[in-house]
DNA sequence: AAGCAGCCCAACCGCATGTAA
DNA sequence: TTTACATGCGGTTGGGCTGCT
């Protein structure tokens, strides 16, 4: 069954957006805020299709929006989350205030991938370069069908997806109180903790738990996987919710202070409630 | 100065998912 | 339960910019 396209294409634009079709969506969204993107062109008088317009709004127009360079901090930050997270941009993006999806994509594209080869470092795997797949190695981020999970967790370094169907082991807990320097460490154990050394931790000890969040804040427990959805709130999107506020978990789920990020003292996700915030 | 190649990033596209009817 | 629609996500593209020859 093919899909009806989501505008009608012959009158829309396409490419570079002008400074007076930004002005517009900039004014609309400040009269009426996000939301209905189908509706939105019209209603705002562009000639744009609502994919188009949440795409812009999102990655550009945004006022909580963080332009200009990455720094050091961030870009470790974004190595350390794609090695847990995989390519789940949205869901790293969720985790640097004032940052897109698209932008941190296009950033790993284009620095951090070459960064990490030249460390030798394979960039989807995490592993050195020269590393060879054995049968009894773990799963790697990018092979985890997040979508199949509603809500996982990762807490105290070891989680289980339904009922044993596979299994992460993160054993970073257990280095961090075994003898790490004992012969019978594992080659697992060996990468985690050059993984460890490889990212210092400003201090504080790196805590692995995490939570990964739906898009929507369903209503439902999953009872396959016995992990229940975040909250009962609304699943209308968020910013058609005039009560909206911060689910009550998001500052347990803080992943840049959970990873000692240094930063994470002044961590706006934490403080700022308001809707342009994505929980973190 | 001109031509070319490579890089960067905004924007597009197709698909997956959630939801309402 | 099914279907259509709205939204969100990740991969990809292409145009502009920059540096090199």
């Amino acid at each position: 069954m093919g899909r009806s396209p989501c505008c009608e294409k012959a009158h829309t634009n396409k490419g570079a957006w002008t400074k007076e079709e930004d002005q517009r969506l900039i004014d609309y969204i400040r009269l009426h805020g996000e939301g209905c993107w189908r509706s939105l062109p019209k209603a705002a008088g562009l000639l744009r299709c609502g994919k188009s317009c949440r795409l812009r709004w999102i990655n550009y127009l945004r006022p909580d929006l963080k332009r200009g360079n990455f720094t050091q901090q961030e870009d470790e930050l974004i190595i350390k989350l794609h090695s847990l997270l995989g390519n789940k941009w949205s869901l790293i993006a969720a985790r640097l205030p004032g940052r897109t999806d698209n932008e941190i994509k296009n950033y790993w594209n284009t620095h951090i991938k070459r960064k990490l080869l030249s460390r030798g470092i394979d960039p989807q795997t995490h592993r050195p370069l020269d590393h060879q797949p054995t049968a009894t190695n773990t799963i790697t981020p990018t092979q985890l069908d997040f979508r199949s999970v509603p809500r996982v967790s990762i807490a105290n370094s070891s989680l289980d997806f339904k009922s044993n169907e596979f299994q992460i082991k993160a054993k970073a807990e257990s280095l961090e109180e075994g003898d790490s320097s004992s012969s019978g460490m594992t080659t697992d154990e060996e990468q985690l903790q050059q993984c460890k050394d490889k990212f210092p931790r400003n201090g504080q000890d790196l805590n692995l738990e995490l939570s990964i969040g739906t898009r929507s804040f369903g209503k439902k427990n999953n009872s396959t996987t016995g992990i229940s959805t975040a909250n009962s709130a609304d699943s209308k999107p968020l910013s058609h919710n005039k009560n909206f506020r911060l689910p009550e978990y998001a500052s347990s789920i803080c992943l840049c202070c959970q990873l000692g990020f240094q930063a994470s003292e002044n961590c706006s996700n934490c403080q700022n409630t308001n809707e342009f915030n994505r929980y973190c």
